[in-house]
DNA sequence: CCCGATCTTCTAAAATTTATTAGGAGATAA
DNA sequence: TTATCTCCTAATAAATTTTAGAAGATCGGG
């Protein structure tokens, strides 16, 4: 389990974010300031630290500048409004990503995992997914049917990644779609349709009788697993 | 019980939203502008905010602007048309979904629970259900009844969902159809009969004599507990 | 135990919803 | 620019849901 520590001087800040990445499966630990975080962070060790630039005492810079000399362990900045001089010098000091404030917390949890993986905690899930004749690399961007690499576009791509990911599991065309677009809305989902058609034809042998990408009427598709 | 602030200018729109919303469990405070729902939103510290984007005096941006600096409560946006650029800016100031008018009421509580569920205010539903010979699981949307897969259509799914999340208990048609569609209207509701009959016929082994789904005289339907 | 009054099941056709297909417009990238 | 890719539209096909009426059960009173 991964331990993340929460710098900020709002308590309600500070609240929420541990509840929400509590809940998604991180420990939290928090300080209100950068001397606190200082000490703080020698003692827990985090494998990630969030911190909001804007704290009394000691700010989210000198905290920066003073704890690199100690740990190279990954910092996400947290800004209210973010000025073009800040994000240079947080970049200097030696900050991993930046994030400006109001942020949802789909997306902080999102660069959490980026810059974790960046980092080198989180393994990269499985390049490589396989389920009967079908053998899809992440790595490489490729797919082989049998013998036969097949092209696909990126579209296509990141539908059968995300369908061989959960082989079984029926997943709506709002699902697939928030998964293309980053976020689903509306839309006319019958645009899934037509990948899941393109699809088909390049790795059916008989589109019509599909062996492995599945309707599931009125639900979605699936992958059908071997 | 969750707590849900509509905001809306037109009165017609709070009141049918609050109606449904009810019905379905949810306590409703409501507010006809920006400036009123931040009032209501301190106050109350709803679950979750559905927000109309066009307003007279505060619009739905400069409340969501003004209220992310306050709470991170998930915000779901209504829009009459999508336009691209209201979507971008509606992500950055940390809006959690969109869903544009006209809306079905299903969907909209669709989208309610998802939010909430992403937010970690609702637990995720077992996604398996098992009684006797009988098992069903919501993430494959697969039904087996011993070692025989069987398929359902979307009604009977539902149906057979409902009865074995609460085994013994007996459901009226009413109850029945309004899981189904959302509304109920008597005399309609011998459609789910026929939706009975079909269930039994797919997973009874003598549909004459049913094992599973009992049949309450008078009263409706229920799953018969092992 | 029989009868009339419900209530439930059965059947099949009609109505509706959902999926597939094909073609082409618009966007994007080489 | 050309080529590729994504998105949209509309026609067609497929599957599901609803409806309606007849037939079969069940219930309570006499």
């Amino acid at each position: 389990m991964k331990t993340i520590l929460v710098v900020d001087d709002k308590a309600n800040v500070r609240t929420l974010v541990r509840e929400y990445l509590t809940a998604e499966g991180f420990r939290v630990v928090t300080a209100e300031n950068g001397q606190a975080a200082l000490y703080v962070a020698r003692q827990e060790k985090p494998d990630l630290i969030l911190l909001d630039i804007m704290m009394p005492e000691m700010d989210g810079f000198e905290f920066i500048r003073a704890f690199r000399k100690e740990s190279e362990t990954p910092v996400i900045l947290l800004t209210a409004k973010l000025e073009e001089s800040d994000k240079v010098i947080g970049l200097e000091l030696g900050a991993d990503d930046y994030i400006t404030k109001p942020f949802g917390m789909r997306e902080l949890v999102a660069r959490i995992h980026t810059v974790l993986r960046r980092a080198g905690q989180i393994p990269h899930p499985s390049s490589r997914l396989q389920s009967g004749e079908v053998l899809l690399d992440r790595e490489t961007h490729s797919v082989m049917v049998g013998e036969r690499a097949v092209h696909l576009t990126p579209s296509e791509f990141d539908l059968l990644a995300l369908l061989m990911d959960a082989p079984g599991r029926v997943f709506s065309r709002l699902d697939l779609l928030e998964d293309l677009q980053g976020t689903s809305f509306e839309g006319v989902a019958r645009t899934i349709d037509v990948h899941i058609r393109n699809l088909r034809t390049k790795i059916e042998s008989d589109p019509a009788n599909p062996r492995y990408i599945e309707t599931v009427f009125g639900i979605g598709y699936r992958f059908k697993g071997i």
